[in-house]
DNA sequence: AATAATTTTTAGACATGGCTAAAAATTATA
DNA sequence: TATAATTTTTAGCCATGTCTAAAAATTATT
């Protein structure tokens, strides 16, 4: 069993992991993600290798092992059901349910998290779009990739975030774009990136930066 | 805010006083109810007096101050909305709630816990039959009285246990008695005080231990 | 290659919450 | 009312998880 401070760091260097694609984690980027210091990085990075959740030599950054993965996508599961409960059943807006899902992550009780999943008919996304991993701890891939890639004339479905902050998901929430939503890109502005997309029954225009941060499956 | 440990203090400290109702919680007392050892609730206790949480003095016990009752209630609320939730949405038995009721009731968020509330529909009463403060601290009374006490021919509804063992809730379970059920007297055994009950359409016999342990509201 | 800059680790400290053992206060008993 | 028994508190220690400051190792720069 681990505590809450071990799952957090364990959760941070998975993260890392996936979207770095770097072998080694550094000390430092572990203590940037978590807003603590290296010096307590270091410290505990030695406990979770005592533990054999990370593979650790002094200097050179920290890997999961097999065990520290399943450890890892099982908190992330717990994390992104809860967010699909809060939103789904408890009227949370998407930009609500981080903070609340990174206590209830930590509960711990196999049988509550089972009976959540079948509860909630066994969601395959949270509601930024991030795939939820199976009781077994397997992410299934998703294909999905940037609107701005999309060309002139080629649509797809809303699937995600790269962002999550308040700010963007909020805006995002006033644009009336939303996960599910089915989007079109009507013309491409050479001039400043920005798309004028179709939204339903509405074309509206955003801008590059947006583009960058809207995941759509073709 | 509260930490964890303050919190099952403050809880411990409330349900003492509620059912002991005598002035001043004795060190022994609590440190009985939380398995731990008196020279460590005498350092928490110190603590929760200069956070105004309780009234204390050297070798007298304590006392919830107001706000220290307000905040046990809230706490006590959340422990038995997140019961209610176990119980009706995910198919937890009524001997299963407590343990991990026990952690969902740390988390902070007033209004994970108000959602919550209303996704449930306003329940008055947990899977054990305890009332459920409201959101201001207010517990409704209830009259309710041992099932042993009720004369040949009275009936009444179960509103309630007082032992909440596994082994108890799984004895009633097994009975086919549960809260709600309409239960009337049949006959008492005055050798040994057992009961005769009519309990929906059988009739059973229950001992005088069990009798003892059973509310009903007339 | 030597020095500078950066990263990482170590050493020592602190807060929380727990423990044991001994002292102090209270309560019970003879 | 003394003495005994019990309860409560104090003092000192430990584990967890954090921090700062300094040392050590690595990486970058001239």
């Amino acid at each position: 069993m681990f505590s809450q401070s071990e799952e957090n760091y364990i959760k941070a260097i998975y993260h890392l992991a996936v979207d770095s694609s770097v072998k080694g984690i550094s000390t430092n980027a572990i203590a940037k993600k978590l807003a603590t210091k290296a010096s307590s990085v270091t410290d505990m990075i030695k406990k979770l290798s005592e533990k054999k959740v990370v593979v650790y030599k002094k200097y050179q950054g920290v890997t999961l092992t097999d065990f520290g993965k399943k450890t890892a996508t099982n908190i992330i599961r717990k994390h992104r059901l809860w967010e699909v409960f809060l939103v789904e059943k408890l009227n949370f807006s998407w930009d609500e349910v981080h903070e609340v899902a990174e206590q209830l992550e930590h509960i711990k009780s196999p049988k509550l998290i089972n009976e959540l999943d079948i509860f909630l008919g066994f969601p395959k996304r949270d509601p930024h779009g991030d795939p939820i991993p199976d009781s077994e701890g397997n992410l299934q891939i998703i294909e999905k990739s940037l609107l701005a890639v999309l060309n002139k004339g080629e649509e797809g479905i809303c699937v995600g975030v790269d962002d999550t902050s308040s700010e963007f998901l909020q805006f995002l929430d006033k644009q009336g774009i939303a996960l599910g939503k089915r989007i079109k890109v009507i013309e491409k502005e050479p001039f400043d990136g920005s798309f004028l997309i179709q939204l339903e029954d509405k074309e509206l225009s955003i801008s590059n930066k947006i583009a960058n941060n809207l995941y759509i499956q073709k």
